[in-house]
DNA sequence: TTAAACTTTCAAAAATTATTGAAAGTTTAT
DNA sequence: ATAAACTTTCAATAATTTTTGAAAGTTTAA
C-alpha cells in the first residue's frame, strides 16, 4: 500500500466512522484530512482533494470550529484563509468529549432527572418508572464525571489512569 | 408531570438520544418503552403503544436481539412472542459497549494500524500519515481495551472503579 | 469608491435512511 | 391436511439529511 491509497483508505474510514457517530461525512473527512496534512490548507485546497462543494466545505469547516478542532490559520500577506485542526490526540479526544456531554449527555441528564422526579402515585408503573430513569441518570452522571474528568486534566492523565485502570 | 407525561418524555429523549448515536428511533424506543414496563409486551402492544407498524417493530425487535439487550419471552400457553429488555442498567452498558467494540472500534482499529503500517518512503507527507494514525491507533486500543475491561467484569466494577477514579 | 478575491448563505436537488403494509412464511391446534 | 394465529420479508413510499451552486455578503488593495 503506497501513500495514496493509505490516505484515503485513512479519510473514508474515519469518514464512515464520523457518520456511525452522529458527525456528518464530509465534516469528518475533513477533519482527518487536516490531521495527516503537513501544512494548513484553504478550502480551495480542501474542496479539491475532497471532491466537495465550496458551500459545503465552508459549512462543515465552520461546524469543525464551533466544535473547537479546527481553527483557522492567517498566512501573512496571504488573502486567503487556511485551516489547521488539533494534531495532538489526546487533546482532541478532550474536546470531542468536552463538546458531546455539553451538547447530548448533560441535556439528556436533566431530561432523566425531571422524569424519575415526577410524585409516585403507588402504582407499579409509576414506581418502575421512577426506579428505572433513576438507574439511568446515576449511571449517566457517573459517564459524565468520568469525562469531565478527562477533560480537566493535563496532557497524559487519560492515558496513564487507563492503564492503569486496566493492569 | 404525571405518569403519561414522563413516559412520553422519556421516551421521546431516548429515542433522539439513540439517533444522535448511530441507533434508529424505532429500535430505542422500543427499547425504553420495554426499559420501563412491568411486564413482557407482545408486538401488538409495542406498535399500537408507539404507533409504529408491524413491519418496523419487527425489524427493530430482531435488531435489538442481534445486540443482545431484547429477549424473547414465550408465555406458557400463549401463541404470541411476548419481549423483555434487560433490566440492569449496568448490565445494558455493558452490553451496548461490548458491542459498539465488536462492530465499530475493532474494525477501525484495524484499519488504523494497516494504514499506520505503510513502508516510509521518507517523504514529509508520508511520516505525518504514519505518525498521525499511529497516535490515533493508540488511543484507539486505549479506549478499546477500557471497554473491554468493563465488559469483563462482575456487576458493580463499573460504577466503583469509575467512583474511585473520579474521587 | 471600485473591483477583485474571497467566504457565507440558503433554496433546490440528490442521496440516504426509515417506515409502511400487504404478501409470503411459519407454527400450532384440531 | 387445513386453517387460524401469528411473524417476517421486502418493494414502494415517505421522511430526513446532506450536498450543491449561484447569489449575496465581506474584506482588502489600489
Amino acid at each position: 500500500m503506497e501513500y495514496q491509497e493509505a490516505k484515503d483508505k485513512f479519510i473514508s474510514t474515519w469518514g464512515s466512522l464520523g457518520t456511525l457517530w452522529g458527525i456528518n461525512k464530509a465534516m469528518a473527512q475533513i477533519q482527518s484530512l487536516l490531521f495527516i496534512s503537513t501544512k494548513p490548507l484553504s478550502m480551495e485546497e480542501i474542496m479539491e482533494d475532497l471532491k466537495i462543494s465550496r458551500g459545503n466545505t465552508s459549512m462543515n469547516l465552520r461546524q469543525l470550529m464551533d466544535w473547537g478542532i479546527v481553527t483557522k490559520e492567517l498566512i501573512p500577506g496571504e488573502r486567503k484563509e487556511y485551516f489547521t485542526t488539533e494534531k495532538d490526540v489526546q487533546e482532541l479526544a478532550r474536546h470531542v468529549a468536552k463538546e458531546r456531554s455539553r451538547r447530548e449527555i448533560k441535556p439528556v441528564i436533566k431530561i432523566l432527572k425531571d422524569v424519575s422526579s415526577i410524585e409516585d402515585d403507588g402504582t407499579a408503573k409509576t414506581k418502575e418508572l421512577i426506579k428505572q430513569t433513576k438507574a439511568l441518570h446515576d449511571l449517566a452522571e457517573t459517564a459524565d464525571a468520568m469525562l469531565t474528568k478527562i477533560v480537566s486534566q493535563e496532557q497524559n492523565w487519560l492515558t496513564k489512569s487507563l492503564l492503569k485502570l486496566i493492569k
